[in-house]
DNA sequence: AGCACA
């Protein structure tokens, strides 16, 4: 039962296919974080690729820790079955080579005219312009230590921009099944309680949710408070 | 089960 060959990019199936393609996006992004930097997420609602997903990191051992660590991961109420692609990503190919030409059947979009036949002599991609894995994720490290690591229901969020609101957490927690209260502290910009039923169910939305980035320079740092 | 990327 010889698997896939490892490559840069898992492939995600058995998703929940009700779930909106960019909340889907979101929340893979948002899981797979933790195992190194994510160059792409592609979701296709198309009937052949539904409950599908790729998640492309910029190396292979990332993609393999992400593949042991996340199988059979319950999102959305579905165990994810994990796999390496079959193929390498665009966002891969283009990091090795600069004038990658994504895919001739993508000229879908109407050619406009615009140099229909020009097949050599590209035009030069300069160093300014804008790659295909420009939509490069990752995070800065956050300017605070991580707080207490013992599991709690309760969990402790640093590094929230100022303006950061409570309905604006529960949008973000929600999505994680058992979410029971979101408290802001008075006079304390920057943190959090987020309540769960119960511990495992905050584990979930923490290891999902770590290092979410709110704003371009604030990333969530999600930690247990302390009991008692 | 099903392997895309504009």
């Amino acid at each position: 039962m010889a698997d896939i060959l490892p490559n840069e990019t898992i492939y995600i199936k058995n998703l929940n296919s009700k779930v909106k393609k960019q909340e889907m996006k979101r929340a893979l992004h948002a899981l797979f974080s933790a195992y190194g930097r994510i160059l792409d997420v592609v979701v296709c609602k198309t009937p052949k690729l539904r409950g599908q997903a790729w998640v492309v990191f910029n190396e292979i051992p990332a993609a393999t820790s992400a593949l042991r660590h996340m199988k059979e991961f319950q999102l959305f109420d579905r165990p994810m079955v994990i796999q390496y692609a079959k193929s390498k990503s665009d966002a891969i190919i283009s990091l090795t080579d600069d004038s990658y030409a994504p895919k001739e059947k993508r000229r879908k979009t109407e050619d406009k005219g615009v140099d229909k036949k020009r097949k050599d002599q590209e035009q030069p991609q300069a160093n300014g312009a804008t790659p295909a894995h420009s939509h490069v994720y990752g995070a800065a490290p956050p300017p605070v230590k991580p707080g207490n690591q013992e599991p709690n229901s309760i969990l402790f969020i640093q590094n929230l921009p100022d303006e950061t609101t409570g309905p604006m957490l529960e949008m973000l927690f929600t999505r994680y099944p058992g979410l029971k209260d979101v408290r802001m502290v008075d006079g304390r910009p920057g943190i959090a309680f987020v309540e769960y039923s119960d511990e495992g169910q905050a584990t979930v939305a923490l290891e999902a949710l770590q290092s979410f980035k709110i704003t371009a320079n604030h990333a969530m740092v999600i930690s247990y408070a302390k009991k008692g």
